[in-house]
DNA sequence: TCTTTTTTGTACCATTTCGCAATAAAATCC
DNA sequence: GGATTTTATTGCGAAATGGTACAAAAAAGA
Protein backbone atom coordinates (compact mmCIF):
# COMPACT_ATOMS: atom_id res chain seq x y z
CA UNK A 1 0.00 0.00 0.00
CA UNK A 2 2.30 2.50 0.76
CA UNK A 3 4.88 2.23 -1.34
CA UNK A 4 7.61 5.21 -0.27
CA UNK A 5 10.00 2.72 1.10
CA UNK A 6 11.59 -0.43 -0.46
CA UNK A 7 11.50 -2.84 2.10
CA UNK A 8 13.96 -6.06 1.90
CA UNK A 9 13.51 -8.30 -0.29
CA UNK A 10 12.38 -12.02 0.28
CA UNK A 11 15.64 -12.91 -0.19
CA UNK A 12 18.06 -10.58 1.56
CA UNK A 13 19.20 -6.91 0.46
CA UNK A 14 21.75 -5.78 2.66
CA UNK A 15 19.21 -3.22 4.01
CA UNK A 16 19.08 -1.65 7.72
CA UNK A 17 16.11 -3.87 9.42
CA UNK A 18 13.82 -1.17 10.20
CA UNK A 19 10.61 -1.65 11.80
CA UNK A 20 8.70 1.49 10.39
CA UNK A 21 5.11 0.48 9.73
CA UNK A 22 3.88 3.51 12.11
CA UNK A 23 4.76 5.42 8.97
CA UNK A 24 1.66 3.74 7.36
CA UNK A 25 -0.44 7.18 8.36
CA UNK A 26 -3.43 7.25 6.10
CA UNK A 27 -6.53 5.70 8.23
CA UNK A 28 -6.11 3.12 10.67
CA UNK A 29 -2.33 2.23 10.76
CA UNK A 30 -0.85 -0.31 12.58
CA UNK A 31 0.49 1.88 15.75
CA UNK A 32 3.54 0.58 17.43
CA UNK A 33 5.70 1.30 20.67
CA UNK A 34 8.40 2.12 18.46
CA UNK A 35 6.48 5.64 17.31
CA UNK A 36 6.43 6.37 21.23
CA UNK A 37 8.68 7.16 23.78
CA UNK A 38 8.93 5.14 26.59
CA UNK A 39 7.25 7.78 29.50
CA UNK A 40 3.72 6.80 30.58
CA UNK A 41 2.43 8.59 28.39
CA UNK A 42 -0.73 7.33 27.18
CA UNK A 43 -3.23 7.95 24.81
CA UNK A 44 -6.89 8.25 25.77
CA UNK A 45 -9.61 5.77 25.17
CA UNK A 46 -9.56 1.89 26.24
CA UNK A 47 -6.03 0.63 25.19
CA UNK A 48 -5.77 -2.60 22.59
CA UNK A 49 -6.15 -5.55 24.11
CA UNK A 50 -3.25 -7.08 21.49
CA UNK A 51 -0.04 -6.30 20.30
CA UNK A 52 -0.35 -4.91 16.15
CA UNK A 53 2.94 -7.22 15.38
CA UNK A 54 2.24 -9.98 16.97
CA UNK A 55 -1.08 -10.07 16.04
CA UNK A 56 0.01 -9.20 12.19
CA UNK A 57 2.67 -11.96 12.49
CA UNK A 58 -0.10 -14.93 12.92
CA UNK A 59 -1.80 -13.11 10.22
CA UNK A 60 1.28 -13.83 8.35
CA UNK A 61 1.29 -17.22 9.47
CA UNK A 62 -2.31 -17.71 7.99
CA UNK A 63 -1.57 -16.21 5.20
CA UNK A 64 1.66 -17.92 4.33
CA UNK A 65 -0.45 -21.91 4.14
CA UNK A 66 -3.46 -20.93 2.67
CA UNK A 67 -2.86 -18.00 0.16
CA UNK A 68 -4.90 -15.02 0.04
CA UNK A 69 -8.55 -15.88 -1.39
CA UNK A 70 -9.11 -19.44 0.92
CA UNK A 71 -7.79 -17.66 4.23
CA UNK A 72 -10.80 -15.97 5.43
CA UNK A 73 -11.43 -13.49 8.26
CA UNK A 74 -12.79 -16.09 10.61
CA UNK A 75 -9.32 -17.67 10.05
CA UNK A 76 -7.20 -14.76 10.38
CA UNK A 77 -9.33 -13.44 13.51
CA UNK A 78 -8.87 -16.65 15.17
CA UNK A 79 -4.91 -17.21 14.77
CA UNK A 80 -4.64 -13.32 16.10
CA UNK A 81 -7.01 -13.87 18.87
CA UNK A 82 -9.23 -10.74 18.16
CA UNK A 83 -12.46 -10.06 16.91
CA UNK A 84 -13.01 -8.94 13.37
CA UNK A 85 -14.06 -5.44 14.03
CA UNK A 86 -10.97 -4.76 15.78
CA UNK A 87 -8.90 -6.47 12.97
CA UNK A 88 -10.75 -3.96 10.93
CA UNK A 89 -9.92 -1.04 13.10
CA UNK A 90 -5.82 -2.00 13.60
CA UNK A 91 -5.55 -3.38 10.19
CA UNK A 92 -7.95 -2.57 7.42
CA UNK A 93 -10.17 -4.74 5.49
CA UNK A 94 -8.97 -7.78 4.24
CA UNK A 95 -6.86 -6.95 1.14
CA UNK A 96 -5.08 -4.54 3.25
CA UNK A 97 -4.20 -6.68 5.86
CA UNK A 98 -2.89 -8.63 3.07
CA UNK A 99 -0.35 -6.19 1.92
CA UNK A 100 1.03 -5.66 5.41
CA UNK A 101 1.34 -9.21 6.19
CA UNK A 102 3.51 -9.50 3.13
CA UNK A 103 5.50 -6.27 3.79
CA UNK A 104 6.14 -7.90 7.50
CA UNK A 105 7.61 -11.18 5.75
CA UNK A 106 9.83 -9.35 3.92
CA UNK A 107 10.89 -7.52 7.06
CA UNK A 108 11.70 -10.44 8.80
CA UNK A 109 12.83 -12.52 5.87
CA UNK A 110 14.89 -9.56 4.79
CA UNK A 111 16.70 -9.53 8.08
CA UNK A 112 17.60 -13.32 8.38
CA UNK A 113 18.93 -12.92 4.71
CA UNK A 114 20.79 -9.45 5.68
CA UNK A 115 23.26 -11.40 8.30
CA UNK A 116 24.65 -13.19 5.30
CA UNK A 117 25.58 -10.29 3.36
CA UNK A 118 27.81 -9.22 5.67
CA UNK A 119 31.00 -8.06 4.47
CA UNK A 120 33.07 -9.31 6.33
CA UNK A 121 31.96 -13.14 5.50
CA UNK A 122 33.72 -14.92 2.33
CA UNK A 123 32.24 -15.27 -0.48
CA UNK A 124 31.89 -19.03 0.26
CA UNK A 125 30.17 -17.83 3.42
CA UNK A 126 27.61 -15.51 2.28
CA UNK A 127 26.42 -17.89 -0.10
CA UNK A 128 26.42 -20.83 2.06
CA UNK A 129 24.20 -18.36 4.59
CA UNK A 130 22.17 -17.59 1.83
CA UNK A 131 21.22 -20.71 0.82
CA UNK A 132 20.48 -22.26 4.49
CA UNK A 133 18.64 -20.04 5.38
CA UNK A 134 16.55 -19.44 2.24
CA UNK A 135 16.21 -23.88 3.58
CA UNK A 136 15.64 -22.66 6.37
CA UNK A 137 12.41 -19.98 6.25
CA UNK A 138 11.04 -22.23 3.01
CA UNK A 139 10.63 -25.55 5.21
CA UNK A 140 8.98 -23.79 8.02
CA UNK A 141 5.99 -24.02 8.88
CA UNK A 142 3.50 -25.99 11.44
CA UNK A 143 1.59 -27.34 8.54
CA UNK A 144 4.46 -28.10 6.59
CA UNK A 145 6.73 -26.18 4.09
CA UNK A 146 5.67 -23.49 2.98
CA UNK A 147 7.95 -21.73 0.25
CA UNK A 148 8.46 -18.47 0.15
CA UNK A 149 5.70 -15.93 0.51
CA UNK A 150 6.86 -13.53 -3.02
CA UNK A 151 6.67 -16.67 -5.01
CA UNK A 152 4.61 -19.31 -3.91
CA UNK A 153 1.41 -16.40 -2.26
CA UNK A 154 1.70 -13.14 -3.78
CA UNK A 155 3.31 -14.29 -7.20
CA UNK A 156 0.03 -15.76 -7.57
CA UNK A 157 -1.88 -13.30 -6.77
CA UNK A 158 0.46 -10.62 -8.92
CA UNK A 159 -1.57 -10.79 -11.88
CA UNK A 160 -4.95 -10.13 -10.05
CA UNK A 161 -3.66 -7.02 -8.55
CA UNK A 162 -1.17 -4.39 -9.57
CA UNK A 163 0.11 -3.27 -5.98
CA UNK A 164 0.81 -6.95 -5.18
CA UNK A 165 2.33 -7.24 -8.95
CA UNK A 166 4.30 -4.56 -8.15
CA UNK A 167 5.95 -5.57 -4.71
CA UNK A 168 6.90 -9.00 -6.10
CA UNK A 169 8.78 -7.22 -9.03
CA UNK A 170 10.56 -4.95 -6.53
CA UNK A 171 11.44 -8.10 -4.51
CA UNK A 172 12.57 -9.88 -7.29
CA UNK A 173 14.72 -7.23 -8.72
CA UNK A 174 16.36 -6.95 -4.97
CA UNK A 175 17.09 -10.14 -4.80
CA UNK A 176 19.05 -9.99 -7.99
CA UNK A 177 20.96 -6.62 -7.14
CA UNK A 178 22.17 -7.75 -3.60
CA UNK A 179 23.49 -11.07 -5.73
CA UNK A 180 25.30 -8.89 -7.83
CA UNK A 181 26.73 -6.67 -5.43
CA UNK A 182 28.15 -9.55 -3.58
CA UNK A 183 29.57 -10.62 -6.71
CA UNK A 184 31.02 -7.56 -7.89
CA UNK A 185 32.60 -6.99 -4.17
CA UNK A 186 33.64 -10.52 -4.63
CA UNK A 187 35.81 -9.85 -7.63
CA UNK A 188 37.39 -6.58 -6.35
CA UNK A 189 38.64 -8.63 -3.33
CA UNK A 190 40.36 -11.42 -5.69
CA UNK A 191 37.66 -14.48 -4.31
CA UNK A 192 36.59 -14.69 -8.40
CA UNK A 193 38.19 -13.77 -11.28
CA UNK A 194 38.96 -9.97 -13.06
CA UNK A 195 36.19 -11.44 -15.89
CA UNK A 196 33.75 -13.71 -13.85
CA UNK A 197 30.54 -12.98 -15.97
CA UNK A 198 28.68 -12.37 -12.97
CA UNK A 199 25.10 -11.89 -14.81
CA UNK A 200 25.36 -15.73 -15.16
CA UNK A 201 26.05 -16.58 -11.76
CA UNK A 202 23.53 -14.19 -10.82
CA UNK A 203 21.09 -15.87 -12.37
CA UNK A 204 22.32 -19.32 -11.52
CA UNK A 205 21.98 -18.63 -7.77
CA UNK A 206 18.50 -16.26 -8.20
CA UNK A 207 16.87 -19.41 -9.74
CA UNK A 208 18.71 -21.97 -7.91
CA UNK A 209 16.61 -20.10 -5.14
CA UNK A 210 13.42 -20.02 -6.65
CA UNK A 211 13.42 -23.50 -7.72
CA UNK A 212 14.11 -24.17 -3.92
CA UNK A 213 11.02 -22.36 -3.07
CA UNK A 214 8.95 -24.08 -5.69
CA UNK A 215 9.94 -27.79 -4.91
CA UNK A 216 9.82 -26.89 -0.64
CA UNK A 217 6.33 -25.82 -1.03
CA UNK A 218 5.55 -29.36 -2.84
CA UNK A 219 7.38 -30.82 0.02
CA UNK A 220 10.75 -32.06 -1.69
CA UNK A 221 12.84 -33.50 1.35
CA UNK A 222 15.24 -31.01 2.62
CA UNK A 223 18.19 -33.30 1.52
CA UNK A 224 16.95 -32.87 -2.33
CA UNK A 225 17.14 -29.11 -1.70
CA UNK A 226 20.34 -29.45 -0.45
CA UNK A 227 21.63 -30.53 -3.53
CA UNK A 228 20.18 -27.91 -5.38
CA UNK A 229 21.85 -25.39 -3.00
CA UNK A 230 25.18 -27.03 -3.03
CA UNK A 231 25.54 -27.11 -6.37
CA UNK A 232 24.45 -23.65 -6.69
CA UNK A 233 27.20 -22.60 -4.02
CA UNK A 234 29.65 -24.61 -5.82
CA UNK A 235 29.31 -23.08 -9.54
CA UNK A 236 29.07 -19.04 -8.08
CA UNK A 237 32.25 -19.72 -5.80
CA UNK A 238 34.28 -21.17 -8.78
CA UNK A 239 33.39 -18.17 -10.50
CA UNK A 240 31.03 -20.22 -13.35
CA UNK A 241 34.23 -22.88 -13.71
CA UNK A 242 33.36 -25.46 -11.29
CA UNK A 243 32.57 -27.43 -14.39
CA UNK A 244 35.76 -27.18 -16.40
CA UNK A 245 37.72 -28.74 -12.96
CA UNK A 246 35.12 -31.25 -12.48
CA UNK A 247 35.56 -32.64 -15.89
CA UNK A 248 39.28 -33.80 -15.20
CA UNK B 1 -7.01 -37.23 -9.95
CA UNK B 2 -6.09 -40.81 -11.90
CA UNK B 3 -3.05 -41.79 -11.09
CA UNK B 4 -2.05 -44.28 -13.41
CA UNK B 5 -0.51 -42.69 -16.14
CA UNK B 6 2.24 -39.88 -15.74
CA UNK B 7 0.94 -37.72 -18.36
CA UNK B 8 3.68 -35.02 -19.84
CA UNK B 9 4.82 -32.36 -17.36
CA UNK B 10 4.36 -28.65 -17.85
CA UNK B 11 7.89 -28.45 -19.54
CA UNK B 12 8.06 -31.08 -21.85
CA UNK B 13 8.65 -34.68 -21.41
CA UNK B 14 8.74 -36.60 -24.41
CA UNK B 15 5.49 -38.62 -23.84
CA UNK B 16 2.62 -39.47 -26.94
CA UNK B 17 0.52 -36.89 -26.46
CA UNK B 18 -2.59 -38.96 -26.02
CA UNK B 19 -5.68 -37.44 -24.83
CA UNK B 20 -7.01 -40.04 -23.01
CA UNK B 21 -9.48 -38.21 -20.17
CA UNK B 22 -12.12 -40.75 -20.75
CA UNK B 23 -10.31 -43.48 -18.73
CA UNK B 24 -11.55 -41.61 -15.57
CA UNK B 25 -14.06 -44.09 -15.53
CA UNK B 26 -14.79 -43.26 -11.89
CA UNK B 27 -18.50 -41.17 -11.20
CA UNK B 28 -19.50 -38.46 -13.61
CA UNK B 29 -16.24 -39.09 -15.95
CA UNK B 30 -15.73 -36.96 -19.08
CA UNK B 31 -16.63 -38.53 -22.05
CA UNK B 32 -15.12 -38.00 -25.35
CA UNK B 33 -15.52 -39.13 -28.95
CA UNK B 34 -12.10 -40.33 -29.14
CA UNK B 35 -13.50 -43.60 -26.86
CA UNK B 36 -16.30 -43.99 -29.63
CA UNK B 37 -16.33 -45.14 -33.02
CA UNK B 38 -17.43 -42.98 -36.02
CA UNK B 39 -20.65 -44.49 -36.30
CA UNK B 40 -23.19 -43.35 -35.47
CA UNK B 41 -23.94 -45.14 -32.73
CA UNK B 42 -25.80 -43.20 -29.91
CA UNK B 43 -26.57 -43.20 -26.26
CA UNK B 44 -29.94 -43.47 -24.88
CA UNK B 45 -30.93 -40.09 -23.50
CA UNK B 46 -30.54 -36.27 -23.92
CA UNK B 47 -27.47 -35.36 -25.91
CA UNK B 48 -24.82 -32.88 -24.40
CA UNK B 49 -25.09 -29.70 -25.26
CA UNK B 50 -21.42 -29.02 -24.94
CA UNK B 51 -18.20 -30.67 -25.76
CA UNK B 52 -16.93 -31.65 -22.45
CA UNK B 53 -13.30 -31.02 -23.92
CA UNK B 54 -13.95 -27.55 -25.21
CA UNK B 55 -15.52 -27.03 -21.55
CA UNK B 56 -12.85 -28.77 -19.77
CA UNK B 57 -10.37 -25.96 -21.38
CA UNK B 58 -12.30 -22.97 -20.42
CA UNK B 59 -12.50 -24.23 -17.18
CA UNK B 60 -8.61 -24.10 -17.50
CA UNK B 61 -8.66 -20.53 -18.35
CA UNK B 62 -10.30 -19.49 -15.47
CA UNK B 63 -8.43 -21.56 -13.23
CA UNK B 64 -4.82 -20.30 -14.38
CA UNK B 65 -6.16 -16.32 -14.07
CA UNK B 66 -7.48 -16.99 -10.26
CA UNK B 67 -6.13 -20.05 -9.22
CA UNK B 68 -8.38 -22.54 -6.78
CA UNK B 69 -10.17 -20.59 -4.23
CA UNK B 70 -10.80 -17.25 -5.96
CA UNK B 71 -12.30 -19.01 -8.85
CA UNK B 72 -16.15 -19.67 -7.96
CA UNK B 73 -18.49 -22.39 -9.61
CA UNK B 74 -20.38 -18.80 -11.13
CA UNK B 75 -17.12 -18.13 -12.71
CA UNK B 76 -16.28 -21.55 -13.92
CA UNK B 77 -19.98 -22.34 -15.46
CA UNK B 78 -19.84 -18.80 -17.06
CA UNK B 79 -17.19 -19.55 -19.04
CA UNK B 80 -18.15 -23.32 -19.96
CA UNK B 81 -21.66 -22.06 -21.21
CA UNK B 82 -23.12 -24.99 -18.64
CA UNK B 83 -25.12 -24.62 -15.88
CA UNK B 84 -23.57 -26.12 -12.43
CA UNK B 85 -25.85 -29.30 -12.14
CA UNK B 86 -24.50 -30.14 -15.45
CA UNK B 87 -20.99 -28.79 -14.37
CA UNK B 88 -21.19 -31.12 -11.26
CA UNK B 89 -22.78 -34.07 -13.93
CA UNK B 90 -19.92 -33.64 -16.63
CA UNK B 91 -17.16 -33.26 -14.01
CA UNK B 92 -17.55 -33.87 -10.45
CA UNK B 93 -16.77 -31.16 -7.63
CA UNK B 94 -15.13 -28.10 -7.93
CA UNK B 95 -11.57 -30.00 -6.79
CA UNK B 96 -12.07 -32.38 -8.99
CA UNK B 97 -12.94 -30.51 -11.99
CA UNK B 98 -9.59 -28.08 -10.22
CA UNK B 99 -7.55 -31.89 -10.94
CA UNK B 100 -9.14 -32.71 -14.31
CA UNK B 101 -8.46 -28.88 -15.34
CA UNK B 102 -4.92 -29.50 -14.34
CA UNK B 103 -3.94 -32.90 -16.26
CA UNK B 104 -5.64 -31.14 -19.19
CA UNK B 105 -3.01 -28.09 -18.63
CA UNK B 106 -0.14 -30.85 -18.79
CA UNK B 107 -1.37 -32.89 -21.91
CA UNK B 108 -2.03 -29.63 -24.20
CA UNK B 109 1.72 -27.94 -22.57
CA UNK B 110 3.22 -31.21 -22.55
CA UNK B 111 2.41 -32.03 -26.26
CA UNK B 112 3.67 -28.11 -26.78
CA UNK B 113 7.33 -29.11 -25.52
CA UNK B 114 7.00 -32.47 -26.67
CA UNK B 115 8.09 -31.39 -30.10
CA UNK B 116 10.99 -29.57 -28.72
CA UNK B 117 12.46 -32.78 -27.70
CA UNK B 118 12.56 -34.14 -31.21
CA UNK B 119 15.61 -36.32 -31.41
CA UNK B 120 16.26 -34.83 -35.17
CA UNK B 121 16.81 -31.85 -33.80
CA UNK B 122 20.42 -30.65 -32.61
CA UNK B 123 20.82 -29.90 -28.64
CA UNK B 124 20.46 -26.03 -29.56
CA UNK B 125 17.94 -26.82 -31.62
CA UNK B 126 15.94 -28.39 -28.66
CA UNK B 127 16.84 -26.32 -25.91
CA UNK B 128 15.87 -22.91 -28.34
CA UNK B 129 12.37 -24.92 -28.83
CA UNK B 130 12.00 -25.64 -25.22
CA UNK B 131 12.48 -21.68 -23.83
CA UNK B 132 10.28 -20.63 -26.84
CA UNK B 133 7.45 -22.38 -25.76
CA UNK B 134 8.27 -21.94 -22.31
CA UNK B 135 7.61 -18.30 -23.11
CA UNK B 136 5.06 -18.82 -25.29
CA UNK B 137 2.90 -20.88 -22.72
CA UNK B 138 4.03 -18.45 -19.94
CA UNK B 139 3.01 -15.10 -21.35
CA UNK B 140 -0.31 -16.58 -22.68
CA UNK B 141 -3.56 -14.91 -21.74
CA UNK B 142 -6.48 -12.84 -22.33
CA UNK B 143 -5.64 -10.94 -18.72
CA UNK B 144 -2.43 -11.35 -18.69
CA UNK B 145 0.78 -13.80 -18.54
CA UNK B 146 -0.26 -16.44 -15.83
CA UNK B 147 3.40 -18.30 -15.69
CA UNK B 148 3.03 -21.77 -15.69
CA UNK B 149 -0.17 -23.64 -13.94
CA UNK B 150 2.31 -26.07 -12.14
CA UNK B 151 4.20 -23.52 -10.28
CA UNK B 152 2.15 -20.79 -9.94
CA UNK B 153 -1.11 -22.06 -9.57
CA UNK B 154 -0.66 -25.80 -9.01
CA UNK B 155 2.28 -25.18 -6.53
CA UNK B 156 0.68 -22.86 -4.39
CA UNK B 157 -2.36 -25.52 -4.05
CA UNK B 158 0.17 -28.38 -3.04
CA UNK B 159 0.50 -27.91 0.58
CA UNK B 160 -2.92 -27.93 1.35
CA UNK B 161 -4.19 -31.01 -1.09
CA UNK B 162 -1.55 -33.99 -1.22
CA UNK B 163 -2.86 -35.30 -4.09
CA UNK B 164 -2.14 -32.08 -5.82
CA UNK B 165 1.06 -31.93 -4.54
CA UNK B 166 1.80 -35.18 -6.17
CA UNK B 167 0.93 -34.04 -9.21
CA UNK B 168 3.65 -31.03 -8.74
CA UNK B 169 6.43 -33.61 -7.94
CA UNK B 170 5.51 -35.30 -10.42
CA UNK B 171 5.95 -32.83 -13.02
CA UNK B 172 8.97 -31.23 -11.50
CA UNK B 173 10.33 -34.46 -11.76
CA UNK B 174 9.23 -35.25 -15.22
CA UNK B 175 10.98 -31.98 -16.37
CA UNK B 176 14.27 -32.65 -14.89
CA UNK B 177 14.42 -36.01 -16.78
CA UNK B 178 13.32 -34.73 -19.90
CA UNK B 179 16.11 -32.54 -19.68
CA UNK B 180 18.75 -35.23 -18.29
CA UNK B 181 17.74 -37.24 -21.39
CA UNK B 182 18.12 -34.64 -23.77
CA UNK B 183 21.60 -33.82 -22.25
CA UNK B 184 22.44 -37.04 -22.27
CA UNK B 185 21.53 -38.06 -25.81
CA UNK B 186 24.37 -34.67 -26.73
CA UNK B 187 26.62 -35.86 -25.02
CA UNK B 188 26.24 -39.75 -26.91
CA UNK B 189 26.50 -37.85 -29.68
CA UNK B 190 29.51 -35.32 -29.67
CA UNK B 191 27.27 -31.86 -29.13
CA UNK B 192 28.60 -32.04 -25.20
CA UNK B 193 31.86 -33.28 -23.95
CA UNK B 194 32.46 -36.51 -22.42
CA UNK B 195 32.61 -35.26 -18.88
CA UNK B 196 29.86 -32.69 -19.13
CA UNK B 197 28.01 -31.98 -15.44
CA UNK B 198 24.97 -33.00 -16.90
CA UNK B 199 23.44 -32.30 -13.61
CA UNK B 200 24.52 -28.73 -12.98
CA UNK B 201 23.05 -28.17 -16.49
CA UNK B 202 20.09 -29.84 -15.81
CA UNK B 203 19.58 -27.58 -12.81
CA UNK B 204 20.65 -24.48 -14.17
CA UNK B 205 18.18 -25.20 -17.03
CA UNK B 206 15.18 -26.27 -15.09
CA UNK B 207 15.69 -23.71 -13.08
CA UNK B 208 15.71 -21.08 -15.34
CA UNK B 209 12.60 -21.67 -16.27
CA UNK B 210 11.13 -22.05 -12.96
CA UNK B 211 12.01 -18.02 -12.24
CA UNK B 212 10.93 -17.24 -15.73
CA UNK B 213 7.56 -18.80 -14.95
CA UNK B 214 7.64 -16.81 -11.80
CA UNK B 215 8.71 -13.63 -13.36
CA UNK B 216 5.93 -14.02 -16.43
CA UNK B 217 3.08 -13.99 -14.10
CA UNK B 218 4.35 -10.77 -12.66
CA UNK B 219 4.38 -9.42 -15.79
CA UNK B 220 8.13 -9.17 -16.73
CA UNK B 221 8.39 -7.92 -20.50
CA UNK B 222 9.23 -10.69 -22.76
CA UNK B 223 12.63 -9.07 -23.88
CA UNK B 224 14.10 -9.49 -20.00
CA UNK B 225 12.84 -12.97 -20.16
CA UNK B 226 14.20 -13.66 -23.13
CA UNK B 227 17.34 -12.59 -21.81
CA UNK B 228 17.32 -15.05 -19.23
CA UNK B 229 16.30 -17.89 -21.45
CA UNK B 230 19.45 -16.68 -24.00
CA UNK B 231 21.47 -16.97 -21.25
CA UNK B 232 20.77 -20.38 -19.66
CA UNK B 233 20.86 -21.73 -23.92
CA UNK B 234 24.17 -20.65 -24.28
CA UNK B 235 25.56 -21.84 -21.40
CA UNK B 236 23.85 -25.54 -21.79
CA UNK B 237 25.07 -25.83 -25.45
CA UNK B 238 28.53 -24.81 -23.92
CA UNK B 239 28.62 -27.89 -22.05
CA UNK B 240 28.32 -25.31 -18.70
CA UNK B 241 32.09 -24.00 -20.66
CA UNK B 242 30.71 -20.69 -21.64
CA UNK B 243 31.67 -18.61 -18.76
CA UNK B 244 35.40 -19.62 -19.24
CA UNK B 245 35.78 -18.50 -22.62
CA UNK B 246 33.43 -15.02 -22.37
CA UNK B 247 36.28 -14.08 -19.72
CA UNK B 248 38.57 -13.87 -22.12
C1' DT C 1 -46.77 -44.92 -28.48
C1' DC C 2 -45.10 -45.62 -24.02
C1' DT C 3 -41.04 -46.51 -21.09
C1' DT C 4 -36.43 -45.74 -19.85
C1' DT C 5 -32.34 -43.10 -19.75
C1' DT C 6 -29.54 -39.05 -19.78
C1' DT C 7 -29.13 -34.16 -19.81
C1' DT C 8 -30.82 -29.39 -19.16
C1' DG C 9 -32.88 -25.74 -16.64
C1' DT C 10 -34.84 -23.63 -12.65
C1' DA C 11 -35.06 -22.99 -8.15
C1' DC C 12 -33.49 -23.67 -3.83
C1' DC C 13 -30.70 -24.64 0.42
C1' DA C 14 -27.34 -24.37 4.08
C1' DT C 15 -23.34 -22.38 4.94
C1' DT C 16 -19.81 -19.18 4.53
C1' DT C 17 -17.87 -14.70 3.73
C1' DC C 18 -16.92 -9.87 4.28
C1' DG C 19 -17.96 -5.80 6.31
C1' DC C 20 -20.35 -2.95 9.73
C1' DA C 21 -23.77 -0.89 13.39
C1' DA C 22 -24.69 -0.39 18.07
C1' DT C 23 -23.52 -0.88 22.70
C1' DA C 24 -20.44 -1.60 26.48
C1' DA C 25 -15.90 -1.23 28.49
C1' DA C 26 -11.67 1.09 29.70
C1' DA C 27 -8.84 4.75 29.52
C1' DT C 28 -7.77 10.14 29.70
C1' DC C 29 -9.31 14.90 30.14
C1' DC C 30 -11.68 18.80 32.24
C1' DG D 1 -17.78 12.79 38.51
C1' DG D 2 -19.19 13.47 33.89
C1' DA D 3 -17.65 14.02 29.10
C1' DT D 4 -14.82 12.43 25.53
C1' DT D 5 -12.11 9.15 23.14
C1' DT D 6 -10.65 4.69 21.72
C1' DT D 7 -11.22 -0.20 21.73
C1' DA D 8 -13.79 -4.68 22.58
C1' DT D 9 -17.95 -7.31 22.11
C1' DT D 10 -22.12 -8.93 20.20
C1' DG D 11 -24.98 -9.36 16.71
C1' DC D 12 -26.39 -8.66 12.20
C1' DG D 13 -27.09 -7.94 7.05
C1' DA D 14 -26.24 -8.59 2.29
C1' DA D 15 -24.10 -11.17 -0.78
C1' DA D 16 -21.55 -15.01 -2.29
C1' DT D 17 -20.48 -19.91 -2.38
C1' DG D 18 -20.72 -24.89 -3.28
C1' DG D 19 -23.87 -28.22 -3.89
C1' DT D 20 -28.52 -30.45 -4.89
C1' DA D 21 -33.67 -31.62 -5.69
C1' DC D 22 -36.95 -31.84 -9.05
C1' DA D 23 -39.39 -31.25 -13.25
C1' DA D 24 -38.96 -30.84 -18.14
C1' DA D 25 -36.63 -31.91 -22.41
C1' DA D 26 -34.53 -34.94 -25.74
C1' DA D 27 -32.92 -39.04 -27.10
C1' DA D 28 -33.00 -44.54 -27.64
C1' DG D 29 -35.38 -48.91 -26.73
C1' DA D 30 -39.35 -52.02 -26.52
Amino acid sequence: MVQKRKGPPFSGAPVANTVDVAGTAAGPGVETTAGQPAAPVRKRGRPRAFTPEVALSRALDRFRDGGYAATSLDDLSAAMGINRPSLYGAFGDKRELFLKAYERYREEVGGQFATAFDPALTLRQSMERIFATALDVYLAGENGPRGCFTVMTAGSEAMADPEIRGTVLRALASTDKALRKLLELAIVRGELPAGTDVELLVQVAGSAIHTIAIRARAWTPRADLEVIARRAIDFVCAGGAAPVERRR
